[in-house]
DNA sequence: CTGTTAGCGCGTTCAG
DNA sequence: CTGAACGCGCTAACAG
């Protein structure tokens, strides 16, 4: 129950001003190099460390970064906080997190939020309302959203480019000749999921093949297990279908191998999206585009860091990484 | 960039005090109706919210929790991760998140951690060195461990009873009539791998059985693959195998069938532990040991917030849920 | 019951 | 180059 040593009391051990003190450790403003001596062999006698939340106070300016998230046990998303973890500790920057757990959305969270003076948000969770954009622009706070963007145009977003990959799918199917497609979503009114499916059923049309059933609700197994079942009731013939993530994906693989007893790849094919750790295990073995997620992660700290707080939308496109549940062209 | 209004704003609109104000937000102190009034409408009016770091400084008490994690990408985390951070939300508290990422390990963190006068931290790596739980109970901040304990008796633990449902997995091998069996384990120094181990070694001893193979290295997918064929290739008569958890489970399952080309369960029986999210899934019909973590957390925040300060570690027990991988004893 | 005062630990003028 | 002094927003003792 020790009180920690303070910018005092290194200040008396080396018999200097506390300001003096202040300086070093912040390397701003000039010390004579005997000072500067003195102040450094009494800091590591006392063993001082800096005090972020006082220094926060005194500052304005938080070294934490608060991330929002609903979908943790998504297993795309934490792979997603280990790396943005990871690299913020890199930067000295800490992790605050924050659960939308339902009925919470992020406009009832923000306020919350704020109030910590963090240094950024980080978004994975929907996208930010009109009154919550408003909200961090008063109080000066960069907003990043990741694998989703704005559709008001507030804030820095980053999204693979699910147009281009949605059409890559398209042209996929295509080229192995399937006739009956389908696409199960995940929330309808999320950017990814409206731009994967547009980039989809845009390429179809253009190719002039039949137009996919759509089915979408939530990016789930259950949900990709329910929707596999339901679409291929109505339509058995069914030999091609595009999942809007891997948990979707993989729901869907199970349900047509135990429920459906249709083989992947022989009689259905499938592509799924992330390329999360379950896609590439044994049982699944599913062909899924891969976002960049480092990469996505490096130009959202970018933006965040050192953005001119114009709202700003960066696309890094996605990778096909083919695995048996849609085998890649021969070569 | 605006500033936020303070106490001092308040209380020069309800032409009181700032002291007041303060009585009146924390609820200590008393306040005459007419004053209580006049503030209650000021705060209303400039929507004031109270500054979460400057109370922190002054209280020398924070309202955030710490939470090391090293294995967030384990299925089993997440949903650990999720309900911890929603359950400290209804109470206000936030979490901090840190990284063990290797090789920087707990003892690298925990000085850090302490930097932002956590209310508490809780570890789901590793355990406490005697050098970090020195260092907790010298800056008062309590520590529990979820999911494992500590060797050296020091801090709060939450963990399942590790030894009692080892021995149960022998015993529905033995009912079963299983003789050749083998233990998958996760990283050997972790308390809940030795139990576990130790559990099931032991019951196999009193029931007579040849002891069980033994393999241990981590808590992976790609560890309960790799293992089990380098078992099987050592001796393919093994029929029934425990798996310290469900991650080594599902790589174990995937080994036999896609590798080994052998039927779970009719050739071989598995048993996992936690009962993660992708146990139940179609393709893996997994029977485990589900852990209670609802209950571990409600007993890991009472410690953490309620504690004496004495070192205690409370055993909850697990819960056999089976499913294919090994069926359930005929009712 | 209420206001005044003194910190919490640090950054930042502002004189010397 | 350096130290004294003030403020960040809030809590807690202390008088009235």
């Amino acid at each position: 129950m020790k009180k920690a040593f303070t910018q005092k009391d290194v200040a008396k051990f080396a018999g200097v001003s506390q300001a003096a003190v202040s300086r070093f450790v912040s390397g701003k403003g000039s010390l004579s190099e005997e000072v500067r001596n003195r102040i450094l062999t009494a800091i590591n006698l006392v063993d001082y460390k800096p005090d972020p939340i006082a220094r926060n106070l005194s500052n304005r300016q938080s070294d934490i970064v608060a991330i929002v998230m609903a979908n943790i046990t998504n297993p795309w998303y934490p792979v997603v906080l280990e790396l943005i973890t990871r690299r913020l500790q890199t930067l000295g920057l800490q992790v605050l997190l924050f659960n939308a757990t339902p009925p919470q959305t992020v406009d009832d969270l923000m306020p919350l939020v704020l109030r910590y003076r963090v240094r950024g948000v980080i978004i994975t969770t929907a996208s930010l309302s009109s009154k919550s954009a408003e909200l961090c622009v008063h109080w000066g706070v960069p907003v990043v959203m990741f694998n989703r963007y704005a559709t008001l145009g507030a804030g820095y977003s980053v999204s693979c480019d699910n147009i281009a990959a949605g059409r890559k799918v398209a042209d996929e199917f295509h080229r192995i000749g399937a006739q009956e497609m389908a696409y199960i979503g995940g929330i309808p009114e999320v950017s990814n999921n409206r731009d994967r499916k547009r980039g989809f059923t845009e390429r179809i049309a253009e190719l002039r093949i039949r137009p996919p059933m759509i089915s979408e609700k939530e990016y789930t197994y259950d949900w990709g297990y329910a929707a596999t079942l339901a679409l291929f009731k109505k339509n058995p013939a069914i030999t091609a279908v595009f999942c809007a993530d891997d948990e979707i994906a993989t729901g869907a693989i199970d349900a047509l191998r135990f429920a459906l007893k249709k083989k992947v790849p022989e009689d259905v094919v499938l592509i799924g999206f992330d390329d999360h750790p379950i896609a590439s295990r044994a049982a699944y073995q599913l062909t899924t585009v891969r976002q960049p997620v480092e990469e996505m992660i490096e130009q959202a700290l970018d933006m965040l860091l050192n953005g001119n707080g114009e709202p700003e939308l960066r696309l890094l496109e996605g990778e096909f990484i083919y695995r048996s549940s849609m085998p890649a062209p021969a070569a």
